[in-house]
DNA sequence: TTTGAATGGTAAGCTTTTCTTATCATATTA
DNA sequence: TAATATGATAAGAAAAGCTTACCATTCAAA
């Protein structure tokens, strides 16, 4: 029914028109001029109709040839536009990234990781959005975020993790507080004191600390609310080092020695789901920054 | 720089993603499923990146390979769009013609015949104008239309004649004038008569009527100020037949028949310049209406 | 007019591209 | 576990596209 128009053939008609005749755009295009003759012979015959006057020395477009040209050109200038775009993606010169990161991460680490990649790529466009672990997790497994950064919450054979840092776990309380002066506890130290539970406690599970939570009849997962309480001397918490908001005064933390407690911090991907180019640009850029 | 994208290739992958997988899309495009796998492979290396994942059997696209296909639809669309818009001015379905006419033509012969044309090609535009002939010449010669109807006024080489009709030239006067009960005219009986020249005196040049020429005072070249110089009595003029306004009841059209005077009503077209396919049809309508 | 240098078109053969057949490796399904 | 999908690969055939060599025509200067 349609024919099919290649779009070499229709470069060759528009060298042609451009430089004025079969000889000049042969030139042009370094080919030889009986191709352009042939392919514009041919290009005539699936339109049913010449473009160029026929018979008289000079090359001149038919009425039907004006009528072609300037939609020639859209044609032929949505192609390339097409091509240059998909390889700006491809050399990581445009794009974007969505990435979803625990709060602690997005607010501590991202910043100035960001601010490095954005210098590194300035085309590349970022959304970020934070959300506890859980969440994350399940915004990299729908596809909301093509990345995730997160410590590992359920392994999954269809999410990739990719370990990126490893983040202490301590406890944090008040400077009057007695715990306040040590520089390593064991977690029996704390049994005497009241504990409030938060979204990272669970992070204590498995290991012999976890008995505190038992014990524990506070639980707040609001990271503000959780400072004010702590703040106000209420009791004390466990959080990974990065968690703990160094912006007030009158909060320490204190790692926990015995046992060790760590969340391993890596970059979440859906495993046999190749990334974006700009995806991998910043997948890259991360290892690169925090993984060496 | 850029990689040229073949259409088909992007045909191809639309079809796998239609279609589900690389054999549905072979099955559809009547092809062997290696030439899809080839011509998808082919198309990934140009672009630097797949575009469908690899490894696990089924055919999904990558993030990039989402990012394509709204585009690669885009630009197979337009490609087609191009096409058939070209094809129906081929099949004389589309187009539009611009014609140039006489007068007399344009008011008595133009209205029927466009009438019928454009009930047989109902997606043609046409543009109608008049001029006096010295004018249809110029814009057919300037390209400002494709068609003229006129009678010949120079011939040049640079613009073609093909006659369609003849049209006599004849004496018009009021109904009481004496000339007006004749049926055939010499034109010495004219000599004792004031005669009104107008734009188609011209005419009888180079015949011996063109004696009466030399005596005559009064030029009129508007149509309605002649018709009504005549009905007044003031005088009488020559006309072509066709350019008798015959709805003015007190006028009479007397056929000059010594000398025998006609005009010949012919198409013009610029010689060695093809017309637009809508102009072929109208040309080639004509031809058939009047010619035969 | 003649000659020379343009124009574009044609023919034969080579190169590249594109496709097909046959076959393979792998994954899913009965 | 066999059967039947999936897509990838290799080798050769077919088609498309290109080049060289040559022709016909036009136009301009000698």
């Amino acid at each position: 029914m349609l024919p099919e128009l290649k779009l070499t053939p229709l470069r060759y008609v528009l060298a042609i028109i451009d430089e004025g005749g079969f000889h000049a755009a042969a030139k042009q295009l370094h080919r030889s001029q009986p191709a352009i003759s042939m392919a514009v012979r041919d290009l005539e015959e699936r339109l049913g109709q010449p473009l160029f006057e026929k018979g008289n020395g000079k090359a001149m477009l038919t009425p039907f040839g004006h009528w072609c040209e300037p939609r020639f050109r859209e044609l032929v200038a949505h192609h390339d536009r097409v091509c240059s775009d998909a390889l700006a993606i491809t050399r990581q010169q445009r794009g974007r990234v969505d990435i979803a990161a625990v709060p602690s991460v997005a607010s501590r680490l991202m910043p100035t990781l960001l601010a490095g990649f954005l210098a590194s790529y300035p085309g590349i466009g970022i959304s970020l959005q934070d959300g506890h672990s859980e969440r994350v997790n399940e915004m990299v497994l729908k596809g909301e975020v093509e990345l995730g950064i997160t410590s590992l919450w359920m392994p999954d054979d269809t999410l990739s993790f990719t370990e990126l840092l490893h983040d202490d776990i301590g406890v944090v309380c008040r400077d009057d507080h007695p715990l306040a002066q040590q520089t390593a506890l064991h977690w029996h130290t704390l049994k005497p004191y009241p504990l409030i539970c938060n979204g990272t406690s669970r992070l204590l599970e498995g290991s012999p600390a976890a008995e505190l939570l038992t014990h524990s009849t506070l639980y707040i997962s609001n990271m503000i609310s959780l400072t004010a309480m702590l703040e106000a001397g209420v009791g004390i918490t466990t959080l990974p080092r990065l968690a703990f908001p160094e912006e007030y005064e009158r909060l320490r933390f204190v790692p926990l020695t015995s046992p060790y407690l760590e969340r391993r911090i890596g970059l979440l991907k859906r495993a046999e789901r190749s990334l974006s180019p700009a995806a991998e640009a910043m997948c890259a850029y991360l290892l690169r920054q925090l993984n060496h």
